[in-house]
DNA sequence: GGTAGTACGGACATTCTTGTCAGCATGAAG
DNA sequence: CTTCATGCTGACAAGAATGTCCGTACTACC
């Protein structure tokens, strides 16, 4: 286990959520993981602004956590799969959750809250 | 409206969240004010681990993203009060299903994935 | 005078993460 | 021979975020 998880573990279960789904681009690997298994150079062209060594880092993260499944096959050219396990799967709603909030967030740009006085400062 | 989250918005709903959500005890701090408002103090005695000034810096960003509502009174000793804006409250099953996925997790340490091979190497 | 309470913000140091670049391995095709 | 495809990893640079420290403001109390 990764020494981020394990110290959110003495803290929170919300910070054991962040430890392991908080590095950058991971809830959008596992958003398109959702949609099944995938080979690296897919997951690289879905997420065209994160640059490879990023997206290599994240997914061995991911895997550690045992977030998602890598399966290497034995032959040339190289042949990596990806698919999220039955712990990874059930990110699900979270995932559709934040998806769908992101989106009720984005199409209401500027409203919401702000300072509010009780009087003069 | 910050720049990470601007730039989120070109990328993706789940982005969005991530870039308004994903500071450093951001959702903790949420999942404390959807327990009611509450003064800086006492969100720095929630949050123990946490040096003031992230705390303020989170706090800060929060507020800017419409999260929460920053009332000042007019007095002194000065009294500030946190409480969460309805685009807040919004987020409460999102925290709710990462407290609870994140108990999960950490109830089943060391299960889960990791590579699995078609073949040899 | 000093100390306590409250809630910060500026400045800089430190730490951590991401980004860039170069390289590896192998078979197939030209 | 070279080029292509695939999926990386090591090393270091660059960028971003957090942490530490000091200071502000004011009243009340000792």
């Amino acid at each position: 286990m990764r020494l981020p998880v394990q110290r959110a573990i003495e803290v929170c279960p919300v910070e054991v959520a962040v430890s392991v789904l908080g590095g950058t681009w991971k809830l959008t690997l596992v958003k398109h993981l959702l949609g099944g298994t995938r080979r690296f150079g897919e997951l690289c062209r879905l997420v065209p602004l994160a640059n490879t060594r990023t997206l290599t880092r994240q997914l061995r993260e991911l895997e550690e956590d045992g977030i998602l499944v890598r399966t290497v096959y034995p032959q040339v050219p190289p042949k990596v799969e990806y698919a999220l396990s039955p712990l990874g799967e059930s990110l699900a709603p979270l995932v559709d959750g934040m998806d769908a909030w992101g989106a009720a967030f984005a199409s209401r740009l500027g409203d919401g809250g702000g300072t509010r006085r009780a009087g003069r400062t």
